[in-house]
DNA sequence: CACTATTTGTACGTATGTATC
DNA sequence: AGATACATACGTACAAATAGT
């Protein structure tokens, strides 16, 4: 119809003849192509599902249907009324989410439970504070559990566990626990966690655990940090666990998030 | 107009009548629902979409935006002469977000680059057909890297990569690469990659990996396995990534939310 | 092996609803 | 109120992949 601005048409006549890619993906790769290019720079407008009706001679079905491929890789959001906007350019990250997230942090509890083995009150000095993101000479209680499959009793990692001092009445003497730490203190005061962080990296085995997880002293395992935080960011609690050999697997699933249309 | 059927139809007259919820997006929540009560187990058939059709009295084109909506949860997949399979049951309520997985899936790839070190067409035999969930007999390209740090070039880790066959041509010997393999293929071909199972494992440095990484034999490592899926569950790409001794560390936060309702 | 039936994929047409300007 | 643009929904037809006869 017009050969306006050398738009990058990929070959129409492509679309007549008999072509192993279906139009609406030639046409969401075409117009990828484009806002790569620089073309429809982000946050501009697309040409309306009508001009690109006419400029590929397809249906509005075939256009709509390229615009969803592009909309589902985020490059564009879409508004009734409004038209179509360049969201990102095709080089940028995708967005994962996690699926799984809760028994990937709860996984162990299901299955295993801890048996405790130590107990006592502890002062932070300068290396432990920044261990646990905390001021040199605060109190904290320190706990060693072994944690154990409940059907055959095997040791399967060696955890320490950090409780501020305040908190640690929430832990009255049990020889045994069947959930997670954070929710005994949660439930003894009027504290949530609203933020866990973890940290997973390879090291030997320290020597003292070989004996109570039946391993070889150095053996390789994975050490999992974690800072159990307040509302207001407040350290409560920190869990290092160490899982030696391939006892313990990590397992998350991460899922492409689908753009919503409206931002 | 009214159809009737004995199966679990969510209130029929909500549809003729004014709703705020599209149609398509109720047929996608029965289905779930139905998926997710057990009526529809993993691996079954769903009706057809002509069935479906009758069930609810609407046209193809609504059920089939139904079932894109599923298929884009990773609930289902549909294959052309075969029918639709539930791939998996709806997530239950989560009670934790995270916060950075994007970067922690990508956080390498901004600081770090990919050196090949060898490339080769290999055929699954039962092992190598298990570690990547395919079937044994087919043919995958395996690409051995070393990863190195930008700045200081120093290695962090060795990592295999198992592509599909049909997939390989997007890796077209390049020497030097600086993003995801996966994008690259994506580029080339039209996957999409929707999902990536992620597992870490404590284990001990393969010793032929010791001398590209100048490590120890047997240095204690974290090993990475990712398999990444197309949004038919297909498996397109497998990478296994070695980190030894506290060069990489993988850190993750989760956020509490407010427990979602149930279905 | 050819053929057919089934099922999803692609593509066309048309109409109406809804959001925005 | 009217025009514009995307969203939803009805219909039809044929192609492609697969399973079975």
């Amino acid at each position: 119809m017009n050969q306006r601005s050398g738009v990058s048409i990929p070959d129409p006549t492509s679309f007549a003849s008999d072509d192993r890619l279906a139009r609406y993906l030639m046409i969401a790769r075409a117009v990828a192509a484009d806002i790569a290019k620089g073309r429809y720079p982000v946050g501009d407008k697309l040409p309306t599902e009508t001009a690109l009706m006419q400029r590929y001679g397809v249906s509005r079905h075939t256009v709509r249907q390229a615009m969803r491929e592009l909309r589902e890789q985020g490059l564009i959001k879409s508004h009734a009324g409004v038209g179509t906007t360049v969201r990102m350019r095709p080089s940028s990250a995708k967005f994962f989410s996690v699926v799984n997230s809760i028994s990937d942090l709860l996984q162990l509890v299901e299955t295993t439970r801890l048996e405790v083995k130590s107990q006592q009150e502890v002062v932070a000095d300068a290396a432990l504070a920044a261990a646990l993101h905390c001021k040199a000479g605060e109190s904290w209680t320190e706990l060693h559990y072994c944690r154990r499959n409940v059907g055959n009793d095997e040791p399967v990692g060696y955890i320490v566990v950090y409780v501020r001092a305040e908190y640690s009445n929430a832990l009255n003497d049990m020889q045994f626990i069947d959930e997670p730490i954070y929710r005994l203190i949660e439930r003894a005061h009027s504290v949530r966690i609203s933020e866990v962080s973890q940290a997973t990296v390879a090291c030997a085995l320290p020597d003292f655990m070989a004996d109570a997880l039946d391993a070889a002293p150095a053996e390789p395992s994975m050490r999992i940090t974690r800072h159990f935080l307040d509302r207001d960011g407040e350290v409560v609690e920190v869990s290092i666990g160490y899982y030696p050999g391939e006892r313990y697997e990590q397992q998350t699933t991460f899922r492409a998030m689908k753009p919503a249309a409206r931002d």
